[in-house]
DNA sequence: TATGAATGAGTGTTCATTCAT
DNA sequence: GATGAATGAACACTCATTCAT
């Protein structure tokens, strides 16, 4: 189905890729309805039109698949980080370059609950070419988004823009957990008397952020610059 | 390995708490070994010294023993966190107060992965009524830990301090994530070239908690007080 | 809770036949709700408002408190049958003496599920013991109830009213099956198309029954009269 | 035991009937052993030389199993009833036609423990959709049946065969319980004076059956033709 | 390459029954 | 006699992965 474009001569190394692809979509939107755990591997192939044997041409294992899509994910979202940051008219202040990035977290919730369970599910059961892979592209793009945030504040250090970064990506891990909680929990939280234990995740996370990008300037006499 | 406490026949209050302490012990320690999803009911059980059965006349299912252990834990560090606080020289510079609090942390590590999985495997498969009183429990503890702190820094409004914990929640289970990956991950930020991804949990905690109380003081202006 | 007959002589043996009757009822009333296999033990002590192992200080198994409750519905099922036949101005015919039996029937539906199973679920896990009782009762008012038949049909031989009880037996439980269908069959056999195989449980009997008087009799000359 | 057929890997629908009935072989000569509550489906599968999992390739539960093989063995046997009745030099006397399909019965004894429980153990768990087939396949060889028998006695009228089967039905399950119980059960039976209530299943299905045939005939103009 | 049939390890939970108190 | 805590056997079903075709 599909096949619109007359097959070229890469065909093979670029079909291939098109298959991952749409075994990555396929996933994708799976994943819109269902959680990691309940994602059956026969149905992301039926979606994408082929075997379950075919998926495992592709992807090792189901880990692999979900690694590959945070990947793919993760790097669509620091394009947006960083030409975002590029575009704004530095320098922006901590808040102003929090609000900025959060907006892009916002325009790729998508990418959240499979950040969130990147570093338990999904790492888990991966083999460590796979695991090395996507580090690279991982440390990759931490020093790119770091570099675009140090240009565009321009108050921080070589490094504490890849480091906020870190920051950032535990801050949307664990806020995002408690803003989006399992049905049960939900329904209990609703309860006025538990208020004070709701998380609005944009909120809290434009404020935990700013704080930080304050904080790195801040203590920078206190801490060592670098990490051991 | 245990069975040393095989009270038969717990038919007061007491020695039915006694028993299910006994039971979340045996869990705690299996859980020094495997991982929550490895964890099976039978070996805790025959570990406690009884019958499968018998722990299921103490918790509805696994998942509520996880979170009565998770609650248990999270109590005693809670004690800890706030005899810190109420013991120090007030009025703590956010720093400070911010050392204080990442070194009970430390103390209470076993908590750290299971807080990292009761968001996740714990809340979500628990009755209404387990996932309430667990919440009812965070909540209390929660707003007493932050009038603490309140108390010890001296310069936090109502609130705020309560707030603060549900951050620091974040981080911990963020940062810890990233600090402890799976060993196929961790063999692969060994190289040298990953150095940027490492993440010390200590030094990482302790500086974006400290920007945390920092900020929340210095952005008081731009949010909200209050959260929805 | 009760007890509002002063306490008599006989007490303790009254008060066991009591306590066991009461454990009798509250399993009956329960059945109203669910289906034998679903039965607790637990809940039937609970509403009748005893423990647990005090049930079992009057029925050995569930088995024997199933049978017990077939026995005891089985003896009002048989006084009614024998007392509306003695009522009866003799002759009767073969269809107008199925008539009244099935309105008995009728007038004791709840016997009937139990007596479903009493083949299956409830004979096969008793002691000989309770198994002999229960034939017993269940032969010595067979006896009598095929006896009141032959008075009130005065054309049976001796013997052959037992044995049309038995036939009754058989009709009854098949066609109680046929017409009480679990439900997702049940949903099925809305269908029009399969009207053929719905069964209407009171016309069938009667029918069945009727033909059965009649032919008990027609049958005479080519069927031994007495079973081996 | 068993694993004669293990053919690997069935690919056209052929050799997957083939497997299908390979597995009911194996519920089949399984059940000859013990009942379908002790029926366990790990050893129906290793019986059957395939792995667990294979057999949930096949059939969806273990119900539904037991509903295919019960349909098989209906469908042998109303093909053998059929073919029986066809065969006779019409038109059958009622008592002839009792005979002839009771001595079918005799020829499918297999048949009947599952017949026996198809009513509650089997149809109580399976989906729609194999209830529904089933019942279809029922109706069918119901409908045949009936116009087989009506074709062999000459003196029934449409639809009153396919009734007849249905009694037929109930009988059958009816009397076989009373003629096979329990063990325990048995046992009792033995002793003379519960003669009375020792059921021969053929001598009877035979009486009850011939009265129906000649019940139905006579009772025509008392009771409709055709049931709601 | 693709297929999809086959695999089989893995486990939380129930509940009738027992028995220490 | 009454209690109710303790027992523990028993089991269908899933699903990621493999591999014959």
């Amino acid at each position: 189905m599909g096949q619109l474009t007359a097959p070229r001569r890469a065909r093979s190394a670029e079909a291939k890729a098109d298959r991952a692809r749409a075994l990555e979509d396929a996933a994708l939107a799976a994943l819109e309805r269902v959680a990691w755990p309940d994602l059956a591997v026969a149905q992301v192939a039926r979606d994408a039109g082929v075997a379950k044997g075919t998926l495992y041409l592709y992807f090792p294992t189901k880990e692999s698949l979900g690694l590959a899509l945070v990947g793919r994910l993760l790097g669509r979202w620091f394009d947006d980080v960083i030409a975002s940051l590029d575009l704004a008219r530095a320098p922006l202040s901590p808040h102003a370059a929090a609000e900025r990035i959060v907006a892009t977290v916002e325009r790729h919730r998508t990418l959240l609950p499979l950040l969130a369970i990147s570093g338990t599910l999904l790492e888990a059961n991966v083999a460590a070419d796979a695991a090395r892979g996507f580090k690279a592209e991982l440390l990759r793009r931490t020093l790119e988004g770091g570099a675009a945030l140090e240009r565009a504040m321009g108050t921080l250090r070589p490094g504490e823009g890849a480091r906020l970064f870190l920051h950032l990506h535990a801050l949307v891990t664990g806020l995002y957990r408690m803003a989006e909680p399992a049905p049960v929990v939900r329904a209990v939280l609703r309860t006025p008397r538990f208020r004070a234990l709701r998380v609005e995740f944009t909120t809290e996370l434009t404020f935990a952020f700013t704080a930080l990008l304050v904080g790195v300037v801040a203590q920078r006499d206190r801490l060592p610059a670098s990490r051991s």
